[in-house]
DNA sequence: CTAGATTGGTCCATTATCGGTTCAGATAGA
DNA sequence: TCTATCTGAACCGATAATGGACCAATCTAG
């Protein structure tokens, strides 16, 4: 009888792997499928046939069946994808988040975590090779999310850093670099430092939101 | 027999890793491992080789195999700490990043992305069941970002999502949920998704924050 | 200081398991 | 009957695991 079993067992095994069954990626081999199906095996090759030929699953000489779809809502997924943001977008995004965080800090930070961020920004001043200045560039504004009171806020500093370590970036931020742009990072750093100091969160928000308006121009060249 | 028998064993130790056996930072030697998965040392060579790989143990030859000290640096560390983050600073960040996704899809969107929008809305209306107005909710909050036209904001709300969607998270959702504030979700809703079809980014910023305030107040309980 | 034990690094022939292919036959439906 | 499908089996080539040997670096006991 043309039983059309293949089809069949290819939508069962659509289900199953829907169904989260199989989360390590691999599928059994087909001579097991086939004793549990009770069908030959030839007939689950054609079962898995349709599954390869939809891209629901890849097949592997010697290695096996494994799922194809790495679940894309993964965190390991959405990490991967972000490697690959753009400046422009990292730095819409710097926007939204930077002037906030500055402005948490003005009313939310210690004393001593103020004299961090203000120790930060002098050692940045005094670091005239663009390595040793970015990465104390780098601590300023991590600083100020240390102190903004949310712990996720300063994570997601963090993983932008991570990100903007990375070797595209690298090139990008050498190429932008010159004195000049270095004295005037200095400067704006003060404008934040001494809205901080002083206690006022929108003086703050206001200089941080000036001061990426700079970096961006330097950065995406405008 | 390739089973893969070295995957899984990498897994296995990264398990017994991560819940604290060798503490003094020392693996057992490989031939030992052996013994104790039952398996030939090329194998778990292969294995601790994978560990190796991802950074997770250091070599040395003549003395033994050791963890590695965690870097907080690393995008896993700042990963597993995100895992941690409390609702209320997760509500300031969607506060701060959501109203800004609005209004950047009310003025970038293609009809089709909008429409996406409309639809997740309504289909999010139609469901009673707290698990399936829990996705569709979700649904709809990430569209408006994908049409925000910055990649990297949508990764970050993807991010998000998946935190929200852990455990501790999930009581506390299915704890605050009511017909009533599903209800009112979906009204607030339909505002957000009025602005973005009238193409007014500061209607949609607005409707956002109101929006984004109510599921403050009902998951925070204040 | 030296000899021996321990550890990871490398290599290799062998064996087992996997998907890929083919084919002759059985079985049902048009 | 003709056609399509499943069966059962054999064989191929790819890949992983085995089990053993030997090397080089390191540590320890005498």
């Amino acid at each position: 009888m043309p039983k059309l079993v293949a089809g069949d067992i290819a939508l069962a095994l659509k289900k199953r792997i829907s169904d989260g069954e199989w989360e390590n990626g691999r599928m059994p081999p087909e001579r097991d499928l086939a004793d549990e199906f009770k069908v030959a095996r030839n007939t689950v090759r054609r079962a898995v046939g349709l599954l390869e030929e939809d891209g629901t699953v890849v097949r592997q000489v010697g290695r096996g069946t494994f799922l194809a779809a790495p679940d894309p809502n993964s965190l390991a997924a959405v990490v991967a994808r972000m490697e690959g943001t753009s400046p422009a977008d990292m730095m819409e995004v710097r926007h939204l988040l930077e002037p906030a965080a500055a402005a948490f800090a003005a009313t939310n930070a210690t004393i001593g975590e103020l004299n961090a961020v203000r120790d930060a920004y002098r050692t940045a001043c005094e670091a005239t090779d663009m390595p040793g200045f970015e990465h104390w560039d780098a601590e300023f504004h991590h600083r100020i999310f240390a102190c903004s009171r949310n712990e996720f806020l300063k994570e997601l500093h963090n993983l932008m850093r991570i990100l903007r370590n990375q070797s595209p970036w690298f090139e990008m931020k050498k190429r932008s670099f010159s004195e000049e742009r270095r004295l005037a990072y200095c400067d704006e750093h003060e404008k934040i430092v001494d809205a901080l100091l002083r206690r006022d969160p929108e003086a703050a928000r206001a200089a941080m939101t000036a001061h990426l308006g700079t970096v961006a121009r330097n950065l995406l060249g405008r």
